[in-house]
RNA sequence: GGACGGGUGGGUGAGUGGUUAAAACCAGCAGACUGUAAAUCUGCCGCUCCUUGCGGGCUACGGAGGUUCGAAUCCUCCCCCGUCCA
């Protein structure tokens, strides 16, 4: 079996250390996925994503089965060979563009009907569909397809999500287990994803629904979409208290530095989001002492590194006031070092999580994340 | 010397009698960003006062006068700049 999970370490607040075996290596636990859309993440390459250490990189089902098209990548030698990335990828199924390109797509029992944000073609993605392309690609870790929804959100609708997510879960799998007895097993497992917004009896009745069908993995969708912190976690928890210990759990989409450890406290193994990186290209840096914004004037002539205390090859060598004038200029080496600055940070974030776990202390790891990002940079 | 064309807020540049402190873009300043339609988006960007309001006052479209209820816009003179002709 090329894949298998295994906790290590746990900790009292209900985290846990593991180790996610892939077919394209080991994933220590809990774990940052950087977000790759486009069979990239944006302003780094591949060497800076192995340099930084990142064993696990997200991509897209429905960008990249627009755009080369999932047969072209299969053709190619799968997703990993197309991008030359040796580490492991976990591919979204496309349910998040249901909430993300909301105003380009229907939704129905079927599928989702798409309107390409690309050519205005026309594109149905159904659970199968979802699969296939996966598939193709030839990730290691395939999501079954999910309604994300907008939160807060009316009950009514919440409900409605669950339902139909719960029913194309099932298909999902159904359609993965039919692939595997026609064509062998696929190096490739599948999780299903819990919604429900934020209820938490819908929480729980999306959670035993999974259950009931049977994932090797289990991710919590639809968060981190509107609601406040403490909803995430609140809902987060309800989710993970529900959960197997011995199948891995992917919170999707998430989140602020200060956050992470607050997830992890609460039993979440994965987590991805695109803040590291946007917010780099925005000129937003993470560091120990809270966000940076460089752009500003009083950074023109700082001599010092982004951050005395990070040990990323972009402080060893380059000053505050050089990546201030790189973004001043437009210059695209801003976007390149600032994003492999703030992808190392939380990176390195993750590290600090997985040494705190079992010793009790990350509670107050925690709420130190949360005063230094309260307040502003020093 | 002559003939045209032109001088607008930090820059480029709209505007040819009144909702014009003056479009738009750039620069500048600040902010946002959570399974990426995002190298994007938003706000501010003459000075000043306060009871912060689609508020008041002042200054402003090369300069000085003038016409008009009202002028960046019309007239006169002057000063600059560009092109062409001598």
């Amino acid at each position: 079996m090329s894949f298998c999970f295994e906790v290590l370490k746990t900790d009292p607040t209900g985290a846990r250390c593991g180790r996610l075996r892939t077919p394209h290596g080991v994933v220590e636990t809990p774990v940052f996925l950087p977000v790759g859309t486009a069979a990239t993440v944006k302003g780094l390459r591949q060497e800076a994503l192995e340099e930084l250490g990142a064993s696990l990189i997200l991509a897209n089902t429905y960008h990249l089965y627009l755009r080369p098209g999932h047969e072209r990548v299969r053709g190619l030698g799968g997703l990993h060979r197309f991008m030359s990335w040796r580490g492991a990828i976990l591919t979204d199924s496309g349910g998040y563009q249901v909430f993300s390109l909301a105003d380009l797509r229907k939704v129905t029992d079927e599928g989702v009907r798409f309107r390409s944000h690309l050519d205005g073609s026309e594109h149905l993605l159904t659970p199968e569909k979802a699969v296939e392309i996966q598939l193709a690609l030839g990730s290691d870790i395939s999501m079954a397809l999910d309604e994300c929804i907008r939160t807060p959100a009316p009950r009514a609708a919440a409900e409605s999500a669950v339902k139909r997510t719960t029913g194309w879960a099932r298909r999902s799998q159904n359609y993965f287990q039919e692939c595997a007895r026609r064509n062998g097993e696929p190096a490739q497992v599948q999780f299903g994803i819990v919604q429900g917004a934020t209820f938490a009896d819908l929480r729980r009745v999306s959670t035993r629904q999974l259950l009931d069908i049977g994932f090797p993995g289990y991710a919590i969708g639809g968060l981190a979409v509107g609601e406040p912190h403490a909803m995430t976690c609140e809902m987060t928890g309800e989710v993970t208290a529900l959960l197997p210990q011995d199948r891995p759990r992917y919170l999707m989409g998430v989140g602020r530095p200060e956050q992470l450890a607050d997830y992890a406290a609460l039993g979440v193994d994965l987590m991805d989001c695109v803040l590291p990186t946007r917010a780099a290209r925005h000129a937003c840096l993470y560091t120990s002492e809270g966000r940076l914004l460089i752009k500003n004037a009083r950074y023109a002539d700082d001599q010092r590194p982004v951050d005395g205390h990070c040990s990323c090859s972009v402080c060893a060598r380059y000053s505050r006031a050089y990546l201030r004038h790189l973004f001043a200029a437009g210059e695209l080496l801003a976007a390149v070092l600032a994003t492999h600055h703030n992808v190392h940070f939380y990176l390195d974030l993750m590290r600090q999580i997985r040494e705190t776990i079992g010793f009790g202390k990350l509670a107050s790891f925690s709420s130190e994340m949360h005063m230094r990002y309260a307040e502003g940079p020093a």
